[in-house]
DNA sequence: CCTGTTATGTAGTGAACGATACAGAATGGC
DNA sequence: GCCATTCTGTATCGTTCACTACATAACAGG
């Protein structure tokens, strides 16, 4: 009982990978149906019959994005040092925002902000996709204090809180057009000064000296 | 020749600042007509007789934005040194993306961001007004060049980019539910080490020399 | 009063939305 | 050949979209 009845005329997967384009490109209220059937080649029945619903494809759409994208941006926590692997969060996401020919920003950060009576559900799913990847960047935070790296005190929460809104950030500007080389000049500001334990005005002052130094 | 005709049954100005409030909740999108004249407690002909058009309403709701919410933001540039201005900036943005009662986030960086036939020119004017935020907070930053605040090879393109970045992930995670005291240790990271001077991993080195003298 | 002007409420417009009914086409199993 | 099964194209479904035609109501000026 394999394959009976009449075949699919189209290949699934790559109805997929181009249905996930053109979510990351309109988001998810912005991509209509016509859209979906028009870019995929197909109609609508054949959509509904392969995916399930707009809701559905979208879904299998996002999670495709987390095996392709995400996972090039996530695994470079994999790095020895937190601060490496911070950086090379960062650049990656920068680079995965401005690839050529691809849509600009993140399928996950961009693809339904606005919760209405028709997205809500993918509204909430995206959300806990962002709070999971927290969790995820905040515990190599944590390993990072465990091994020494980071002082015991360090707020990993905060930390990991505002690398994400620059990552967030960058998907924006992203989006209103910046190139790779800024976005990449973004992410490196981010962790520029990286960790200095917080001791009242110690940084600026450190900074004058070395601006002192340096005339 | 001052008032002829039947008079306006409802006060336009509160009808716009409930009109700000609903595409600041939704977007511009996420909002429809209907939404509006049952938020605003009209019908479609009088909306159109007072504002012309959704679209021309959603800019007069961007422009009343800029005066209230807008203008308490980016007032605090006017703080005395840049460390300061910036510092206060991105404070006064948490407070304004995270007020009881009001929609969470920015209507100016959230309100269009996937353009479409429908909403093209709204997406290219908040576009241009997220650009021209920009120019004014890099000149802030030149003039603590000038100053002698910043030094004299301090990339004002790249900082205020960098810090823009970090409002704009602000006004997601505000609407991701994050806390006004999460979004103020978002800010609070940002500027946490202002600037240091870029000579090779001095400041990781400093950072080692103050996390061993705490011990 | 009457007239001109402006705003209002009712009730729609055509278009686009997501999703389907249905009949016919294409396969495997027998 | 014939049936059960699955997919395909055509032609919609009912709903919602932004927007408006039209008759009437409420004012100012005369």
């Amino acid at each position: 009982m394999t394959t009976r009845g009449r075949p699919r005329s189209f290949d699934r997967g790559k109805a997929l990978a181009r249905a996930m384009e053109l979510f990351w490109a309109k988001g998810f209220d912005g991509t209509s149906l016509a859209d979906l059937t028009g870019g995929l080649g197909i109609n609508p029945p054949s959509l509904y019959a392969a995916f399930g619903s707009k809701e559905a494809l979208f879904l299998e759409a996002v999670a495709l994005y987390g095996e392709t994208e995400g996972s090039y941006i996530w695994k470079q926590l994999d790095a020895p040092t937190a601060r490496e692997a911070v950086e090379r969060f960062l650049r990656a996401s920068a680079i995965a925002f401005s690839r050529r020919g691809k849509p600009r920003g993140c399928l996950v950060i961009l693809g339904a902000l606005h919760p209405s009576e028709s997205n809500r559900e993918i509204c909430r799913r995206l959300r806990e996709f962002r709070a999971q990847n927290k969790v995820v960047l905040e515990d190599r935070l944590r390993r990072a204090v465990a091994e020494g790296e980071l002082p015991e005190d360090a707020d990993c929460s905060a930390m990991s809180s505002f690398i994400l809104a620059v990552q967030m950030g960058m998907s924006i500007q992203a989006r209103d057009g910046a190139s790779r080389d800024e976005l990449i000049l973004t992410a490196e500001w981010a962790t520029r000064n990286w960790f200095i334990p917080k001791v009242d005005n110690v940084a600026s002052d450190f900074a004058r000296q070395v601006a002192a130094k340096r005339h």
